[in-house]
DNA sequence: GGCGCTATGTGCGCAAGCGCGCAGACCGCC
DNA sequence: GGCGGTCTGCGCGCTTGCGCACATAGCGCC
């Protein structure tokens, strides 16, 4: 069984990128099981591979003081993570660490220059990856920025549900509130209310989504906009 | 004279370019005026040129709602705009305004494409460019979330200043607080209380920083950890 | 010199969210 | 079954900043 047939239903920019014949990447292809909690990079680093994420689910944070980290973008099988802080060197500046294990595909950073150094339809993904990614960032500051909690874990849990494929999400109103840089209670404030109104149903670090309609109604436009930006480019 | 002369003390991204005896660029290179006001980019347009700033700032603008587009990024001589939503594709997803009008070199964005497609000095330094924003946008991102409104007016001011060579910028508090995306009248009373401890003196739209250095004390750190990507790889 | 526009100063009530602390509830495990 | 750790519910006072409105002051212009 050759990747190809392994990442077809998998990670949204590989699949793309098949569809152009383009196959130069897939001999360096190896796939596998990223773990809660890993830290693929970390400032300072040196880089030596990106990911291609088909299940798991990538955080991207900032360090805003001594006891806070928050979530500045979250990456999953739309992403090639990694690959905004290869551009600048060698070494990542920033932090991204597994908020959700399961598989991915792995490359090998030199690979992937050198099939970045010529143009071609590889290229042009990846600086439209990059592309949707800073719009992203952009996105997720001005949202946090501007709007309520509620309506922010609205936009965390649909995105998270886009990235894993399953109604069923695993994280706990503490782990939620690190994210979204807010109080444990003001997670808790509206979770309750969501559960009340039956979108979610949770218990003890388990969210199940029971009305994504109406999760969506919660939410801000900022979860349309930041989708259509990837959804214009992958299949 | 050649273009070179005019842009040695001028964009540092040129400088530094021309310390690598890279000149593919300076034919297309003309010099402009940008006035305050002056629309580079808007969502949807096609992209034409880009724009290297000798001493315009050209603000990088997000909008909230139907009343509030904040700045999500300012741009000037350290900087490449138009960059890197060029990226995905010949039209912008954002809106670039000139903030304040001054001299800029401009580039068509063909010869822009052309020279960077093949490995070089100049790629090296474009993608540093992008990865240095990106950095820029998370941090500014973050410290409007969590920082005070007098923390963020020294940032603004301090990038400002950096930006135009001028320790005078011309700036109502109106215009600077629909750009932090906060009201006037935290504008004003955070510019009162820095008026009281003579760090700053204004006048109906002039501002003049009197003591920088009590500023980078009022100052959150974001603003040194900006500015240290620009300068990890700039002249 | 006076008019008018625009920039700045200030006050008020209000809402969201913070930091803290404690109580209760759930779940795994021995 | 009982214990302990973790996750969730909730209450308290407090700070920051919002939205609005109105008063004053500087500056350009005729």
């Amino acid at each position: 069984m050759s990747a190809a047939e392994h990442l077809i239903p998998g990670n949204r920019f590989l699949s793309t990128l098949e569809k152009t014949r383009y196959r130069n990447l897939w001999p360096g292809l190896e796939r596998i099981v990223l773990d809660a909690d890993e830290i693929l990079y970390s400032p300072g680093d040196a880089m030596t591979h990106v990911y291609f994420p088909v299940d798991c689910v990538v955080s991207l944070l900032c360090k805003v003081d001594e006891n806070r980290t928050v979530e500045v973008a979250m990456e999953g099988n739309e992403s090639v993570v990694g690959l905004i802080f290869y551009l600048g060197g060698e070494s990542s500046r920033h932090l991204s660490v597994v908020r959700d294990s399961g598989a991915a595909m792995k490359l090998d950073i030199g690979l992937l220059a050198s099939c970045a150094n010529s143009a071609g339809p590889f290229r042009d993904l990846l600086n439209k990856s990059v592309h949707a990614l800073v719009s992203q960032i952009v996105h997720s500051g001005v949202c946090n920025r501007f709007h309520g909690v509620d309506a922010r874990l609205a936009r965390w849990l649909l995105m998270t549900r886009d990235r894993t494929g399953s109604r069923t999400l695993l994280a706990t109103q503490e782990s939620i509130a690190r994210l979204l840089g807010v109080r444990r209670s003001s997670v808790t404030a509206a979770a309750s209310g969501f559960q009340l109104q039956r979108i979610i149903d949770y218990r003890r670090g388990r969210i199940e989504i029971l009305d994504e309609r109406k999760l969506h109604a919660v939410c801000c436009r900022c979860y349309g906009v930041i989708k259509h930006q990837y959804d214009s480019f992958l299949q």
